[in-house]
DNA sequence: ATAATTGCAAAGCTTTTGCAGACGC
DNA sequence: GCGTCTGCAAAAGCTTTGCAATTAT
C-alpha cells in the first residue's frame, strides 16, 4: 500500500492540464494585483505544475509559452507570490545543493519524502501530521500558519539495489 | 605565507565550559578523522552551542577561542560534518533570508517552531512525530534516515500585541 | 495620465575552489 | 615523510537592485 491515490509521485517533468482557470491566477486577480503578460505566464506555469519547480524550471516553462519572460521577472513574481502567501518555498533537505523549489499552496499540507540515493521525491499526507500541528498550537498557544516537513531516506527500489 | 604559526588568543577571554569531552569531538575522533587545531575549535563551538548557529556565528565564536580560524575552514568543516551525518542543516522557513543554520544531531529529532513576527524559535518533541515517520516508512517501504520539520506562526505574545 | 512593471546590466551575497605552504599522524 | 588541511585570493553560483523604457488600468 505504498503510493496510494493521494500520493502524487513526482519524478518526471510532464506538463499536462493547462486550464486558464488556474487558482493562482484567480487569487492574484482577486487581490487587485496588476496583471501583466509575464505574470500571467508565470502564474499559469505555477498553476499547471504537478510538482515543485525551481527558478530555472519555471523560467524554462514560461519561455516555452512566451519567450519574452526574463529570469529577473520570475524572481520578482516569486517574491510577490511568497509575500502574498500563495506559494511555498522548499529546499528538499538540500539534496541538490541549495536550490529552492516553489509550489502552489494547496488546501492541505503535504510532506516531501525524498530518496537520498535516486533523488525521487514523493508527497505524503496524513492525519497524524495535522494532529501534530494541532498539538504544537495547543502546547505553545500559537497560531500555526505555515509548516514544512521534509523526510529523507532510501526508497524500496534503492534499498534492493544496495543489497545486490 | 599560509597557516600562520599561532594565533591563539591567550588573554582572559570568556571562560568556556567546554570539556574536551564534546560528543562531536568524540564522534569525529572515533571515525579516525584527522584532528587539527581549527577543527577542534569548531567542533567545540558546535558542541557547546545551546541551539542552531549560522556560519558567521560559528566563525565568530571560533575566533574568540582561536583567532586563526578562517571562514573557509568553517565551511569545510561544516561540509565534513554534514557528510558524516553529525550535524543537521536548517533554514528555518527562510525567516531571515536564506541563511543556513547548523546544529548537532541529537538523539531525538525535534521540530523547530518559529514565530514569524518576533523570530523566536523554540524546539518541540513529540511521540506523534515519531509515529508520523514510522507511518511514512511503512507506507513507502522506505528506510527513513533524516527528517526536518519547521513550523511557523504567531506566538502567544505576538498574538496579544497584534490585537492591541 | 501615471504609477507599476519590465529588461538589462551590474552589483551583492554566500559558498566553493585552486594552490602553495603548514601540519597531524 | 606523506598525505591531508589551511589561508588566501579569486571564481562561481544565485539573487537583488538601479534605471530608463514600457505597459496596465
Amino acid at each position: 500500500m505504498a503510493a496510494s491515490p493521494s500520493h502524487r509521485v513526482s519524478t518526471g517533468e510532464r506538463l499536462n492540464t493547462a486550464e486558464t482557470t488556474g487558482k493562482l491566477q484567480q487569487s492574484v486577480a482577486k487581490r487587485g494585483i496588476r496583471m501583466t503578460r509575464q505574470r500571467r505566464v508565470i502564474l499559469q506555469v505555477m498553476d499547471d505544475a504537478e510538482q515543485h519547480l525551481d527558478v530555472d524550471q519555471i523560467l524554462e516553462r514560461a519561455q516555452k509559452i512566451d519567450s519574452g519572460v526574463h529570469l529577473v521577472t520570475v524572481y520578482r513574481t516569486i517574491d510577490l507570490l511568497k509575500k502574498q502567501g500563495l506559494i511555498d518555498e522548499l529546499d528538499l533537505l538540500h539534496l541538490r545543493g541549495d536550490r529552492h523549489y516553489y509550489e502552489t499552496h494547496g488546501p492541505r499540507d503535504h510532506i516531501h519524502v525524498a530518496c537520498l540515493r535516486c533523488g525521487k521525491v514523493r508527497e505524503f499526507e496524513s492525519r497524524l501530521y495535522e494532529q501534530l500541528k494541532e498539538q504544537i498550537a495547543r502546547d505553545f498557544h500559537m497560531k500555526v500558519t505555515v509548516s514544512r516537513t521534509e523526510v529523507g531516506g532510501y526508497c524500496e527500489e534503492c534499498l534492493r539495489k544496495t543489497k545486490e
